[in-house]
RNA sequence: GGCGGGGUAGCUCAGUUGGUUAGAGCACAGGAUUCAUAACCCUGAGGCCACGGGUUCAAAUCCCGUCCCCGCUACCA
């Protein structure tokens, strides 16, 4: 189908840069990488001329960080997980047109002339602030260089914008006793200025592009973002800082600062697409600067306010940029039910992974693609991607080429049968028009950014081929009808072919695989994908071999079980049991001794109590169990007790209930409460001798 | 706390402007079949559409409230 508005002259696809101080996992893959390669796979394969743009962010303070910890240089750190990373993305097939990084000279020089063009048109303000200050060492901390006690947890080391134990976000003033990471000295506070990008005057601008523009064509979890922040009204952004490692700012009043990496890092989009251009012989403008050239940002959820509002305010602002088309943000991927977390190691390593199942490049691009997250979290588990392999791939796509194959070896010698005499019957004008379509179905699919629709139509066809087998029997009608059974090979080998072309962006180890066993060569455009006469009669299929193996049970045990062994464990607690089915008693008003067996309660003294931050119901209770470590319990009863009220005191816990988490904090248990039905009143259950913690209440 | 997104079969997801018995794939059960990797094909069972109210002849869909999950959250108590 041709749509009435010309369609680009060019495509400008960007993927998140990954961030250069760690591995890629599943996450980003199912969330970002994959949909992008996809989707550029399918540009490419209908002759569109594409820039296919990412490469690894290398600035900012986490990589200095793991650098101090490390005891190398931060551009060790960058090295090692930039190669890694660009090797992983290669294993995978995702296929960039260029993977580059922020350390190049040619980020450096974009991104400062980026900054210098709104310099010098008087865009960016300059303000005075207040920041912490290293005395000893003569510079200005990052938030993440300041320790001190968390003020909710009591971990003496909790940076200055986050406590790794409790999970808290702070700022350096909240820290109890807070010093340099660097030094060790008490950081001061001192007056530094900065350039800010004035996001507040562009409100206007960003209401109509946004609100007014692509109300109906971007998503609704992130046009509903967007909506959110610019309803909550923007504000300046600082676009520098003061540290040593990053793109520095190119004015003489801006020694000793960098610009700050969310200025910066979105730039590299531009700088590796020059780089990209300069060895390809492009004009790198053609892809940033033309009307005709579409942008499109393929991105987390986490990012959607820097590629939606901070980032196009930038362009707009320097003038000589488009915007992007659009911003399909995925949702996030979790794994086996919890939350994906570097910090525990809970994540499935993409580089892990191609050693641990080689070969098996495309079931993970299948797997990730079926359950990517688009409208909403997602959950990977190693049992479902066994079975999606194990059902679909092999059962459906490969079982369907591997028996066409197969039978044209037995029946045809390997050559495909003449298509004759037509005219063809009922169930072959059918099939063949659902080939023809398929082209359509599944770019329509794909240039609405639904992956997983697209994925399922492909599958739909190799289904059809099963289908048709089975109706039309050739394995009896050999011995009967050589005419038909002829007719129906061909048209099965065919459909074979044309998946061989369909499968091409989403499988593109398997395309190639499968051209090598039909031993077709040279590429074909994507509308061929719907061509019934890709293979001429007499044309000698090579060699046959299996598409997809299945996966036993005991390959995903395996990855299972290195999950669980590699996993850190989060501070203080034991894995978050999966809480069994309910079963509806049978006896609602009644249990059973043996039921009530199961509940294990404790007598436990309240060694400390603090307030959570930001929940007006909870309170923090750190209680003596009589257990090796003291427990970590959440009470909703901040409403009726202070915690100076609570301290000392003996309360009943029950000791086996499931952790939970609640404002990031996770509860081992719950206090025992007795609520007064009038008034709500809370009133605690205590022993009323005093009996030692962990005493057992029955 | 505020805001955004989500909560639909065992699992992963569709459900267009409110309109018959809420759909698909996988898993499961039965049948048929044997060309094919015990694969394919047919049939079936399986849902208080998170919960509670409301509007309507009619609500998964619109309105109000509650709960849960994820994300964002500015020098904000």
């Amino acid at each position: 189908m041709s749509s009435p508005v010309p369609s680009p002259a060019r495509y400008t696809v960007t993927a998140a840069l990954p961030y250069a101080n760690g591995p890629v996992h599943i996450g980003h893959l199912a969330g970002v990488y994959i949909p992008a390669d996809i989707y550029s796979r399918y540009l490419r394969l209908q002759g569109r001329d594409v820039a296919f743009i990412c490469g690894s962010d290398e600035h900012g303070v986490p990589i200095t960080i793991r650098a101090d910890k490390e005891g190398i240089t931060p551009q060790q750190v960058v090295d090692k997980y930039h190669a890694q990373i660009r090797d992983t993305f290669a294993g995978l097939g995702i296929s960039f047109d260029i993977f580059s990084r922020t350390s190049h000279a040619v980020h450096h020089e974009t991104s400062q002339q980026f900054f210098l063009t709104l310099h010098e048109k008087g865009l960016l303000e300059v303000r005075e602030s207040e920041q912490f200050y290293d005395p000893a060492r003569g510079q200005f901390l990052a938030d993440r260089y300041i320790l001190g006690e968390c003020p909710n947890c009591h971990n003496p080391n909790a940076y200055g914008d986050q406590c790794e134990r409790c999970g808290t976000s702070l700022s350096p003033e909240e820290l109890i006793n807070p010093r340099s990471a660097l030094s060790g000295a008490v950081p001061e506070k001192r007056l530094t200025s900065h350039w800010y990008l004035p996001l507040d005057k562009y409100e206007p601008w960003l209401r109509s592009w946004i609100l007014e523009g692509h109300k109906d064509d971007w998503r609704i979890n992130v046009y509903g973002q967007c909506k959110s922040w610019i309803d909550q009204g923007l504000h300046p952004r600082a676009v520098t800082r003061d540290l040593d490692w990053g793109v520095p700012v190119p004015l003489p009043e801006g020694a000793g600062k960098v610009l700050y990496v969310w200025f910066d890092a979105p730039i590299g989009y531009i700088s590796a697409t020059r780089e990209w251009a300069a060895h390809a012989g492009k004009n790198w403008e053609d892809y940033w600067k033309r009307p005709d050239t579409e942008l499109i940002h393929f991105i987390g959820k986490d990012n959607i306010v820097f590629h939606c509002i901070i980032f196009p305010t930038m362009l707009h602002a320097e003038g000589s940029y488009i915007l992007p088309k659009n911003v399909p943000a995925n949702e996030f991927l979790n794994l086996e039910g919890e939350k994906i977390s570097t910090s525990r190691n809970w994540a499935v390593w993409a580089h892990e992974y191609l050693e641990d199942l080689p070969g098996k490049e495309d079931v993970l691009r299948y797997v990730l693609c079926a359950t990517a997250p688009e409208t909403k979290d997602n959950d990977f588990t190693w049992k479902d991607f066994q079975t999606r392999n194990n059902s679909e791939l092999v059962a459906i796509l490969g079982n369907f080429v591997n028996r066409t194959l197969v039978l044209t070896q037995k029946f045809y010698d390997g050559r495909i049968p003449a298509y004759s005499p037509a005219p063809a019957p009922e169930a072959d004008q059918a099939l063949a028009a659902a080939i023809a379509g398929a082209p359509a179905r599944i770019g329509q699919a794909l240039e609405g950014y639904k992956f997983r629709d697209a994925l399922t139509e492909l599958l739909d066809l190799a289904r059809l081929g099963n289908k048709y087998l089975a109706d039309a029997e050739p394995w009896k009608t050999i011995k009967t009808d050589e005419a038909r059974t002829a007719q129906v090979m061909h048209l099965a080998a065919q459909l074979t072919a044309a998946l061989a072309v369909l499968m091409e962006p989403f499988l593109p180890f398997t395309a190639t695989k499968l051209r090598q066993m039909l031993n077709l060569q040279g590429s074909f455009h994507w509308a061929q994908g719907g061509a019934i006469d890709l293979l001429r009669p007499g044309h000698a299929l090579g060699q046959v071999g299996l598409l997809f193996e299945k996966i036993e049970d005991d390959t995903v045990e395996r990855q299972i079980a290195k999950l669980q062994a590699m996993r850190t464990p989060a501070m203080t607690t034991e894995p978050t049991p999966i809480p069994a089915a309910a079963e509806a008693p049978a006896e609602p008003s009644f249990i059973g001794i043996e039921d009530f067996a199961k509940v294990q309660l404790k007598v436990a003294t309240v060694l400390d109590a603090v307030p959570v931050p930001k929940a007006d119901k909870l309170l923090q209770l750190t209680l003596d169990a009589g257990e090796p470590q003291p427990r970590t319990v959440l009470s909703g009863i901040a409403q009726h007790y202070t915690p100076e009220e609570v301290k000392g005191r003996q309360v009943v816990v029950v000791a086996n209930l499931a952790p939970r988490k609640m404002r990031g904090i996770e509860s081992q248990g719950m206090i025992l409460m007795a609520e007064d039905p009038a008034t709500g009143k809370l009133a605690f259950v205590s022993p009323t001798a005093v009996v030692p913690g962990g005493a057992e209440v029955r």
